[in-house]
DNA sequence: CTGTATCCCGATCGATACTG
DNA sequence: CAGTATCGATCGGGATACAG
């Protein structure tokens, strides 16, 4: 082992769960809608209200896309008005733990990110920037 | 502390970066070029082959992205035929590790969740299958 | 070998209106 | 309150052709 192969090795199938896992979180509103939910039950108007800029339409797409996943669960209480409450299941959960790393990098180098954009489109002799 | 109120609070732009996170990751091939390039530089043609199904285009435009974001370097040795490297800069090589629990995740539960969708199907009383 | 340019299709998603 | 239905704009991304 040397310094220039870094990093475990991989499967062949590998590629398979990456895509998957994108298929399942990688869309715009499913990890806002696990991360709001990891505080506890909401109903969808809450939900809708704490989500900034989410539609009805997303918010319900969404959420039938993660209970159909075993994601998180749908209680109807039939009463009028209509009570609808969206919980994490346990998967849910550890679906949140595992997320966690990926939102704590962010934030550690969002800012690093930021810079290496505005170096990268400062530079004269990069492709696109008219060399 | 109790067993509904589950998993730590967050902040209001704790949104705003998962946002940023799914713009760099999220799409369809950024995870897998990082993946691949995890085991050490390639050069264009070895990415292509070894992504399966990638096209030419997405590929120049991903690896243009996360050189942008400097995730990878870009090295073009100017000899004919050309020769162009692709390796992970050191923050690359943290976002693989910060993914990597998500994947191991996706290992894990990835059945789980084909058996959830089988099961949701099958229920008649759920709502886009009739009742 | 390593790209760039163009076309085009399907998926995504927001806005709006309507319903039990 | 909690959806469903429909429409239309936008965008990702595949195919193909061309170029340094």
């Amino acid at each position: 082992m040397n310094a220039t192969a870094a990093g475990p090795p991989h499967g062949p199938d590998d590629a398979c769960r990456t895509r998957e896992v994108l298929d399942i979180v990688g869309d715009k509103w499913s990890l806002l809608v696990v991360r709001h939910l990891s505080q506890g039950p909401h109903r969808f108007t809450e939900l809708k209200r704490g989500i900034d800029g989410i539609s009805q339409r997303m918010l319900t797409v969404t959420l039938r896309a993660l209970e159909r996943d075993g994601i998180l669960t749908r209680t109807v209480r039939a009463v009028m008005p209509p009570h609808v409450s969206y919980a994490l299941t346990p998967m849910g959960r550890t679906l949140r733990t595992a997320v966690l790393p990926l939102l704590e990098w962010s934030t550690t180098h969002l800012a690093h990110i930021d810079a290496a954009r505005a170096d990268y489109d400062a530079r004269p002799d990069t492709p696109g920037n008219g060399l």
